[in-house]
DNA sequence: TGAACATTTGATCAATCGCTCAACTATTAT
DNA sequence: ATAATAGTTGAGCGATTGATCAAATGTTCA
């Protein structure tokens, strides 16, 4: 008996939609942005002094997360506080790493 | 009660690495490459032809997936047969898709 | 009000990306 | 041997990326 097709339909739109998805996790800044808010939310300053980069960099690359609206920012005084906006990404990092543990 | 920390550890080493399994999927050609071959192992004209691009792009798309360790290629007369190195991928992919399909 | 702090934005620039083209290697068939 | 088929490779090129810097915005506090 044949075993059944273990294939996958994906037409052009869910393709394009989802290198989108993998093009934001693809960057080691915006990666580590979104490993760090696993814990909770994070105003931009606290995230900026986790990483090498400047915190103009970090608010260009929270926009681009918020675009793909992997992340949403809360405005809270002077502060902007961003979280996860999905939980699918939790998942797919920690499948993610188990591969690259081996 | 406190709910305990959900953070992820991950060091940099893992990070670049879990960057560049994303950055493999994070390309319409290379996904596309990806999925065709959930279904079992294709020859890169098989490939090339659902692709819209040449096969000479289908083959550097190849390379980089064999580079990072997704697919491998064996050689059969004067085909190559590539197939999935590794099952994360189709587990990532699957799980991206239910991201994108909401 | 004005200084200090938190964040965003636009310009700029080097680096990287992915494609095509042309040339090359390798295998099979006549 | 020659032609045809399958695939790989390197150069070249336009497009995209991600960082920095400087300037602008918004908020709190004295």
């Amino acid at each position: 008996m044949a075993v059944p097709e273990e294939g996958l339909r994906a037409d052009h739109d869910e393709i394009k939609n989802l290198t989108e998805l993998f093009h934001q996790m693809a960057d080691p800044t915006r990666l580590f942005l979104l490993i760090s808010m696993f814990s909770g939310e994070k105003c931009v300053c606290e995230l900026a002094e986790q990483t090498d980069v400047s915190v103009s960099a970090v608010s260009h690359q929270l926009r681009s997360l918020r675009t793909a609206r992997l992340v949403r920012g809360r405005k809270k005084g002077r502060h902007v506080f961003y979280s996860l906006d999905d939980d699918h990404v939790r998942d797919l990092v920690s499948k993610g790493l188990e591969h690259v543990r081996e």
